[in-house]
DNA sequence: CTAAAATGTGACCGACCAGTCACATGACTG
DNA sequence: CAGTCATGTGACTGGTCGGTCACATTTTAG
């Protein structure tokens, strides 16, 4: 958690500061990106810094943090009557929203994905350490209970299906982005539906 | 490209300093891996490796190719008659024989991986430059010659199941390594075989 | 045996890093 | 005005980095 001092600061300097971190903490992963990049982004001294954050790994946890927070919001219509869809509309809001938070924060789904790919790095252990874990747990609980309501296939193996959907939540993310938005910025719809119907019928002819 | 006196090494020692260099490379990517560690892993002196390679990133290169050449021992029997198998049948040769060649060499597999990974670093343009394009597009191709063979649907987005069968390669790479393979040697073709399933019919009921 | 060529070596270079500290500045209080 | 307290500052510390270089050692050739 940042210190005292750092909220005392004028919105203004405290934005700065934010961006100037943002921006370094997407360009580069958390080993990789540099605090003297970062004063010297936002115009700020390498001491203050360490008046306004414990150390680097403070400063990252707290903008992991407003990343969540943002996240969220997008989230939260969802997931609040989770048992009022089935699985695939269900699923389809999920990856929507995720595409929509993205769009909206381009730097924080960055430095998500960063996080993502940084397995095995410290860092990461610090900070997803049950998230994972979790996240595959309760897409395993999903696909059971379709599985219960006659939605999806009984014969499936729960595990590897709930780790392939979490995995592909990235993976259509990171397409619609870097082939999607950047040409038809309306065509969000038509990938993610694709993708979920594929989801449900597969690509196999009949 | 090492230089004559790396290839002039008696065996033992040249075996040595990969060994090292892998390990490094396995554990960190290209900008976190220390040249330093490796020589001291290594057993030589600094002055030493700079008399073998150019510089940290003539290693890495040369380290990507011998992978490339022990993939591509698993990769060519697949690939020798494309054309002879269907479309679900010769995607699940490229899968298998990536499982086995990651199984087979998990220090090159995650080389491998760490440098996917880094996308947007100066080593990943450098090194991928026009491969990612390329199997994209042997996707690409190969999904639209099953088309025309009426194995799959012909109302998908070309490029992004392209991508998606792309990514999903790595994916269920991933899972089979992270989850299957410690556990039970012998699934490896249950789990290519269930993913395989999915990809043709789904997992809507019916 | 000597000379020359190849190879081995680790101290060293400049750069950058995260984090510290002695001190300067400014604001608020009496 | 003086005194105090929060805040600002950048030179500095100890460390790691990739890469170099003057020199030592070994191998080869004549």
């Amino acid at each position: 958690m940042p210190k005292e001092t750092f909220f005392n600061l004028p919105d203004e300097k405290r934005a700065a500061i934010c961006s100037a971190a943002i921006e370094e903490f997407a360009a580069n992963s958390f080993g990789q990106a540099s605090v003297n990049r970062i004063v010297s982004k936002a115009g700020i001294a390498k001491g203050s810094f360490y008046q306004y954050f414990e150390n680097k790994k403070d400063l990252f946890l707290y903008l992991l943090q407003l990343a969540g927070e943002a996240k969220l919001n997008y989230l939260s219509p969802v997931m609040q009557n989770p048992e009022q869809h089935d699985f695939f509309t269900l699923l389809r809001e999920l990856y929507l929203s995720g595409i929509q938070f993205a769009v909206a924060y381009p730097h924080y789904a960055e430095i998500g994905k960063r996080l993502l790919e940084s397995k095995g790095s410290p860092i990461y252990e610090a900070v997803m350490g049950d998230n994972v874990p979790a996240a595959h747990e309760f897409f395993e609980t999903l696909l059971k209970n379709a599985i219960g309501r006659g939605e999806i296939r009984a014969d499936i193996d729960l595990k590897m299906f709930a780790y392939l959907i979490a995995a592909m939540n990235t993976t259509v993310m990171e397409y619609y982005i870097e082939h999607v938005a950047p040409n038809y910025g309306e065509k969000m719809l038509t990938t993610i539906d694709q993708f979920i119907d594929f989801l449900r019928h597969g690509i196999g002819e009949s």
